[in-house]
DNA sequence: TGCAAAACATGACATCCGTCATGTTTTAAA
DNA sequence: TTTAAAACATGACGGATGTCATGTTTTGCA
């Protein structure tokens, strides 16, 4: 809990009173914590585990937009404003704890701290231009590339340092990987073959392990 | 100057005050009002004109994030924190007019005033979902469904009603519409020769329009 | 008005990537 | 430990789109 900036921005009674509305919520693998179109009625934070948001369009196909971790801040945007639902899915990788409070509160600590409305406009400024480079990588990069640039970016992120290289700690399948850099799961599967003969990569779904984070840097940007 | 929703919020001295901050500065084709990796120095709203936000990669390729029009603002989001450089390139399409403020004018606004915070939440909050939205149609959809999806947008939300259907008010060439779906200027070259002949478009850069706004949409959602 | 530059157009061809099919390996739960 | 399901793997094939080349039309400026 110490290490969520935006909680750590109030003290006193002011902070008491902001973690009086926070509840806790559990979700498993499979559930969903709230669905394309659903009404908006929580402003949340991750406290544990990995959220992925989720887009679809008409055909069932899917796009991952963004991997929530730990301090991630999530329907904090213009969802909740007037009424509007929710643009995309919210769901769990494995179990994952999440700390939401009622809209109404969470305008009301906006109004009274200025410091808390400003860490949300960084954060949510952050957001943007994440959203925008992702935007401009689909746009511009072959599928190797944009493949290279995500391990790259979850290894820096995310990554455990081992002995043979940079263990990632979530699990995830090639399938994940497609929705993440819009590619379907042949292609990533013939991508990630290719990157482990190249010894760029080794494993699987529960143990990937990126073994030349260098020589990936290099193709995302070739 | 009355239609910029972020100015209309204060009042009184407050409102004098800000107004004092903002400076007007002119821009013409060809020029920039900052390029990638320039220095931050200000917060920027459009007072008229349009003005495309770009990106480039390390070949020269470029992509069209974001047409900004009067009353949009930008730099409004982490760039202006801890000294980080523009993300992207902000260049006027023609003759534009550009309010802009110290970033520490800014800060200091948005800490007195609750209200303008929060409809600069709102407004990064809407750029947001935009910039994800962008993100899933460049993920899972065709070229001609991008380039219907553009024409449906610009012609919903800037097009002017005419005899002949909906004509759109900016200069806007194929290679124009080519960096915001994510393609090359052929492909739209191709894709809106077929429009032209199925009667959905007609005209050029100077003067485009839709005739057949609704068949656009279904091609869009295919 | 004339002319160079920009924009538009079209063809040929290569390649990236999606789709479908089939089979093997690994995982997770009973 | 067993076993069904999920994940991984690979081939064949076709379509969408990028690339290069060439030519025409339109635009904007001198």
């Amino acid at each position: 809990l110490a290490q969520i900036p935006l909680l750590n921005i109030l003290s006193g009674q002011d902070r008491q009173r902001l973690l009086h509305e926070l509840t806790e919520a559990r979700y498993g693998k499979g559930e969903f914590i709230f669905r394309e179109g659903d009404p908006t009625e929580y402003f949340h934070i991750v406290k544990e585990g990995t959220v992925k948001c989720v887009k679809s369009n008409p055909d069932g196909k899917e796009c991952t937009l963004k991997m929530l971790m730990p301090g991630d801040l999530f329907c904090c945007d213009a969802a909740a404003f007037d009424g509007a639902r929710h643009p995309g899915t919210a769901q769990p990788m494995g179990d994952v704890s999440i700390l939401r409070m009622s809209k109404k509160a969470y305008f009301e600590m906006l109004r009274r701290s200025p410091d808390a409305a400003l860490e949300v406009i960084k954060y949510l400024g952050n957001r943007l231009n994440e959203a925008q480079e992702k935007a401009k990588v689909l746009a511009l990069e072959r599928a190797d590339q944009r493949l290279a640039a995500l391990l790259v970016d979850l290894g820096t992120r995310n990554g455990i340092k081992e002995a043979q290289g940079i263990r990632l700690p979530m699990r995830l399948t090639r399938e994940d990987m497609a929705n993440m850099v819009g590619t379907t799961t042949e292609t990533v599967i013939r991508i990630m073959s290719r990157f482990k003969h190249d010894n760029l990569v080794s494993g699987t779904a529960n143990r990937l392990v990126i073994r030349n984070i260098d020589r990936l840097k290099a193709i995302a940007s070739t």
